[in-house]
RNA sequence: GCGUCCUUAGCUCAGUGGUAGAGCGCUUCCUCGACACGGAAGAGGCCAUAGGUUCAAUCCCUAUAGGACGCACCA
């Protein structure tokens, strides 16, 4: 069969695609596997569920490129390959994006349209990108088992969720409290410590007299409620006041009684040493107030307007109150003086972009430090040396799985990044006040429990929750009422931290969690460690008493050429299916992975695209060599001794790009292959047997076999890496024991 | 402030305790029955700087400079 000169690889790659999916070889069940041991048997990833908000970018694609070659080598070896596809809701996220949306189209919000009405909304924008993203994934090759596809919103993933959530509840480790959280007044919604970006920002720093102090502060605004002085107890400037001590002063809005209190929170350094503190709307100030038993005032309401403590400011939004309360201080004679550089950072949500308000509110936490019992489900395996009925926190749980090497991080180095944030780790705050994600599976009496919007300010729940995975029919509290559901949402890396079982059919205790969990690697972009892989150690561990996986691979970030970072929020995003149309799947496949070391950032071209195209060419071409100089009537003979020595050099490196797969080095695999076939194969042995294979040359059987042979065993060696040119080609192969795909062959 | 990583050919990056590697680009030659998206030959590097360990350092250690990043603090 004669081929074209070059693999057309528009028409080509989509019907290689959809052949082997309908060939059903994505899905496990359908692979035989080589030896009977479970372990040795099957290799399983779940694929990182990209937002259901957006497209993928190359970003995206350098993730779908290495796990692919991870499941495809896998295959190739003779393991049952679960690799399983999904997509994230993203609460936060989604919520924002189509919010946004509406709002630009129609001049509405959420409220305007009410939750459900909201939420149906929601669903057909999340549904529409969920096809786009099916078909960038299919296009470039990925080899997922659709039958298992799932969404973390979904009715089995939701269960799981409410499941995960009584039982963190019954163990003590969810609790409702009012603490201080970070409020974003924009989205109305808390937001996760991790989800906060610090700005650097420049504003006046006020010195202000405060009796015979003289404090200073950026946020003049807060102040008024401020009744206690803090110093540190070893400054000698301040050692003729106690801790305890009160002063009479005059203040914004006239005289107040002040108390001084000494903790080693001031920096003696840092201003004038003193500081009046806001216990509702500060980290640190709620920390000290917390330790000396303060009492708490809010001064800001959940909009970002002052509240009537301010006086003659209330209700004034605090960036139009802030000048005029420094006007008045300065009328008053109480500011000593302005520093106006003064460079500070301020923090941002990072999913939307409101100014972050610290707030103490009521909302449900998972505590990182209280003991549990630990507990294996019957299905778990022993990977977590920890027996059943010991007692331990979730931090030590966390530290415990990598510390001793149960999760080994690939590189390295992120280990100490991960213990250091665990150090730093405070309790989670798991509420969000938005309306797209999961319920929070909290009941309450109609009857004996007060509702109040959150856009109305505090919030107080006193009567105790009833948690319940589903509704329950009568309410306990009165028995007679419709019971009400809490209003909040999960936030989202609650559902994605139970990715590696919910999506495996977990609270059930299916065969495939038996057979498929822990996963073998879950391969993501190290800026997800703590939102993502420390929380599926986290919840995998509390539930299920297991890993969620046994190795962690860091790809490095894709970055433009300007060397910036692609994603969603730069908007720099290229789409793969662009480079695709381009240069083909195989080409942007090779581009990704040659030189994408190990969490190093990488930089891509159109010149590496074209530079693996042309390889892609070349493969193509030297296999039309073979054919075309195929004697099919001729016998397959045995090697003589040079060519048996070239075969046996060739197994060697092929030995060698196994090693390299293994251990997770897929770009020397990658370029390594590419050179042997480039440089020792097409340039040097193809050359050096021309003569042999034409009429009449000697050992011309041995001739052909060995090429025959170095062909197939490369095609089956470089399919990992392009898998649509090298299974093209090997459907035109005339081999004896051929397979039905190349797919499926087997890497020996 | 604490910590991590990077600095290698013109560009983008691999790599190793023992003569420096790839892709692209560049120079010269070549349309030869696989391929010009090709072939052959080649130029190009004090492996950031200064010390140290070693028989031997681009690689290990220590400092310095420049760059990137993570974490904490910021009254």
């Amino acid at each position: 069969m004669e081929l074209d000169k070059k693999f057309d690889f528009k028409d080509r790659e989509k019907e290689i695609y959809s052949r082997w999916e309908q060939s059903g070889f994505f899905n496990p069940d359908k692979l035989k596997a080589k030896s009977s041991k479970l372990e040795a048997d099957r290799f399983s990833m779940v694929l990182p569920p990209p937002n259901a908000t957006g497209t993928l970018h190359l970003g995206h694609a350098v993730m779908l490129v290495v796990q692919d070659i991870l499941a495809r080598f896998n295959r190739l070896i003779g393991k049952k390959v679960l690799w399983l596809p999904g997509t994230d809701h993203a609460g936060i996220a989604t919520a924002e994006k189509v919010e946004k949306l509406i709002y630009k189209k129609e001049k509405k919000t959420r409220h305007d349209l009410g939750r459900e009405e909201f939420l149906n909304r929601v669903d057909e924008f999340v549904e529409d990108s969920r096809d786009v993203i099916r078909k960038q994934v299919r296009a470039m090759g990925a080899s997922l088992d659709w039958d298992r596809e799932s969404f973390t919103l979904d009715d089995k993933r939701s269960r799981a969720v409410n499941e995960a959530f009584k039982r963190m509840y019954d163990a003590g480790l969810i609790y409702r409290g009012n603490r201080i959280v970070n409020w974003d007044p924009k989205m109305q919604t808390t937001v996760s410590d991790d989800e906060i970006e610090w700005e650097d920002g420049v504003d006046p720093f006020y010195y202000i007299k405060y009796g015979p102090f003289v404090i200073a502060t950026a946020r003049p605004e807060t102040k008024f409620g401020d009744k206690y002085v803090v110093m540190h107890p070893e400054d000698k400037r301040y050692a003729e006041y106690k801790d305890g001590q009160e002063i009479e002063l005059e203040w914004i809005n006239g005289p107040i009684k002040a108390t001084v209190i000494k903790d080693k929170a001031i920096d003696m350094e840092f201003g004038t040493g003193v500081m009046t503190i806001t216990p509702w709307h500060d980290n640190t100030d709620f920390d000290i107030a917390l330790r000396h038993d303060l009492d708490k005032e809010q001064i800001i309401d959940l909009n970002g307007k002052l509240l009537p403590v301010a006086g003659e400011f209330a209700g004034m939004h605090i960036s139009k109150a802030r000048p005029l309360i420094v006007e008045k201080l300065k009328e008053k004679g109480l500011l000593e003086k302005v520093d106006e550089k003064y460079s500070h950072r301020v923090a941002k949500n990072s999913r939307g972009g409101g100014m972050i308000e610290p707030q103490i509110l009521d909302q449900w936490f998972v505590d990182v430090n209280k003991k549990f019992e630990f507990k294996k489900a019957d299905f778990s395996t022993d990977s977590l040396e920890i027996k059943d009925g010991k007692e331990l926190t979730l931090k030590e749980l966390m530290q415990r799985a990598v510390r001793e090497g149960k999760i080994k991080f690939l590189p390295e180095r992120f280990e100490k990044i991960y213990f250091h944030w665990i150090d730093n780790l405070r309790d989670w705050c798991i509420s969000r006040q938005l309306w797209y994600g999961h319920r929070i599976p909290v009941f309450y009496c109609s009857k004996k429990q007060e509702f109040q919007n959150h856009e109305s300010g505090i919030m107080n729940y006193e009567e105790k929750a009833v948690v319940e995975t589903v509704k329950p029919k009568e309410c306990p509290v009165c028995g007679e009422c419709e019971m009400r559901q809490d209003q909040d949402t999960l936030d989202t890396w609650f559902s994605s931290g139970l990715w590696t079982f919910s999506t495996l059919g977990w609270p059930e205790e299916t065969e495939d969690l038996k057979l498929y969990h822990p996963t073998d690697v879950l391969e993501t972009a190290p800026d997800i460690i703590f939102f993502w892989v420390a929380r599926m150690i986290l919840m995998s561990g509390f539930l299920i008493g297991d890993i969620p996986f046994k190795n962690v691979y860091f790809h490095g970030l894709l970055r433009d050429k300007e060397g910036k970072k692609m994603s969603k929020s730069a908007n720099n995003g290229v789409d793969p299916i662009q480079v695709i149309e381009q240069y083909g799947a195989d080409a942007l496949r090779m581009s990704l992975i040659v030189g994408n070391a190990a969490g190093s950032d990488l930089v891509v071209s159109d010149d590496k695209f074209r530079a693996y195209r042309n390889f892609v060419t070349k493969v193509w071409n030297a296999t039309r060599f073979v054919l075309m100089n195929y004697d099919d009537s001729l016998e397959e003979g045995e090697l003589i001794e040079e060519d048996r020595k070239i075969l046996d050099e060739f197994r060697v490196a092929k030995d060698g790009i196994k090693e390299h797969v293994k251990n997770f080095r897929l770009h020397l695999a990658a370029e390594e292959a590419y050179h042997y076939f480039w440089h020792t194969f097409a340039d040097k042995i193809i050359e050096d047997l021309k003569p042999r294979l034409k009429e009449g040359g000697e050992n011309r059987e041995s001739a052909q076999t060995l090429i025959m042979t170095l062909l197939k065993e490369q095609l089956v060696m470089l399919h990992p890496f392009m898998p649509f040119v090298t299974e093209e080609l090997y459907q035109q192969l005339p081999l004896k024991d051929k397979k039905g795909f190349l797919m499926i062959e087997s890497w020996n």
